[in-house]
RNA sequence: GUGGGAUUAGCUCAGUUGGUUAGAGUGCCAGAUUGUGGCUCUGGAAGUCGUGGGUUCAAUUCCCAUAUCCCACC
């Protein structure tokens, strides 16, 4: 029945290929032509995921969009490495496309790698935009390299990319890199920040970064964010929060991440606005000089 | 009541054949976290070594007493 049914959820769904647990669980496993080979850490079995298998299973879970299987090259990479990589990583989604079962149903996105070089993020983006796909999205980025080579890239990288058609910057969430990256052209997002920083006991606010798990939240009765209209900040204490999160129960987590979700969703609205008024940059002016971020390089 | 064991960081425990600033795990405190899953990583603070005596140049370590806890037996 697919994920829809299963999850009761009859809107947007993405699934991912799988390429990033590669690159983030890297010493766990080997790259071949052929794909990806690993032992379960369930059983000691040997797998190997393929392009192929990577689509056959996103045709099977039946999401919306799904991602190419591609390999997110590390940083910093050689340049020779980087580009045998994105070679790699067009080639794949070679396979990708002839495997994909259900492209009436489900729009599988290509994915531009290159590393942090000008010219390979060039080709890689012809390379991948030569396949007539539905969206295409930027990977390889918010891998540790500092915030100016990744705003390079992207303006290396997206006027080459169709402006009908989605362009998608994985794996990228802090407020700051949202801003930049939409002003730059991007139109999707997807990351795990909101949601580890809420498990870790950390919030965005509107006067910045708050770790209210910290002792001196312990008898703060003010919300997590005072200019914040989300139910956990409608309804909890910073004090309260960080009992629930100091006594590992789940419920601080919970609240927390629900509040930075709401944080960023509530922040591309704005963003989508100032676009609407053509006053994108501005915004970006004013969102800084409230909100104290000091973390882009 | 008798015999044995234990007592070292908030907690669970190493250790010192008597010798510079007594360690670990966990917890606590503080950072990090960017293609999710309570993880992980990096720093830091933290101990009159149960208490009182004795021996010794020197005792957390050896001896005596004492307190508390555990086990066995009466």
């Amino acid at each position: 029945g697919g994920l829809h049914r299963f999850m009761n959820w009859d809107r947007g769904i993405l699934t991912d290929s799988g390429g990033y647990q590669v690159f983030s669980l890297s010493d766990l496993n080997h790259i071949t032509e052929e794909g990806v080979g690993f032992k379960s850490h369930i059983d000691g079995s040997s797998h190997i995921l393929t392009p192929e298998k990577s689509i056959q299973i996103q045709n099977d879970l039946g999401a919306d969009i799904i991602m190419a299987f591609d390999e997110c090259t590390p940083w910093p990479a050689e340049r020779d490495y980087a580009l045998r990589s994105l070679q790699r990583t067009t080639r794949w989604l070679d396979r990708c496309i002839r495997t994909h079962g259900r492209s009436h149903d489900q729009a599988l996105f290509g994915i531009v790698q290159g590393s942090t070089y000008g010219d390979l993020r060039r080709q890689s983006a012809a390379e991948i935009t030569a396949f007539d796909l539905p969206g295409y999205a930027i990977g390889g980025l918010s891998v540790g390299e500092p915030g100016d080579l990744m705003r390079q890239m992207l303006e290396e990288t997206i006027p080459l990319l169709p402006s009908d058609r989605p362009r998608y910057l994985m794996g990228v969430g802090s407020p700051d890199y949202l801003i930049d990256a939409t002003i730059r052209g991007i139109d999707l997002f997807d990351c795990v920040l909101p949601t580890r920083l809420g498990r870790n006991g950390t919030v965005l606010t509107s006067g910045g970064r708050v770790i209210v798990r910290d002792a001196q939240y312990a008898r703060d009765f003010s919300p997590m964010d005072a200019k914040c209209s989300c139910y956990a900040c409608r309804n909890y204490s910073r004090a309260y929060i960080r009992h629930l999160i100091k006594a590992n129960e789940m419920f601080g987590l919970r609240l927390t991440s629900w509040h930075n979700l709401h944080f960023l969703v509530n922040l591309m609205k704005q963003v989508r606005e100032a676009i609407v008024a053509d006053r994108l940059n501005d915004f970006r002016e004013e969102f800084f000089a409230d909100y104290g971020y000091t973390e882009s390089e």
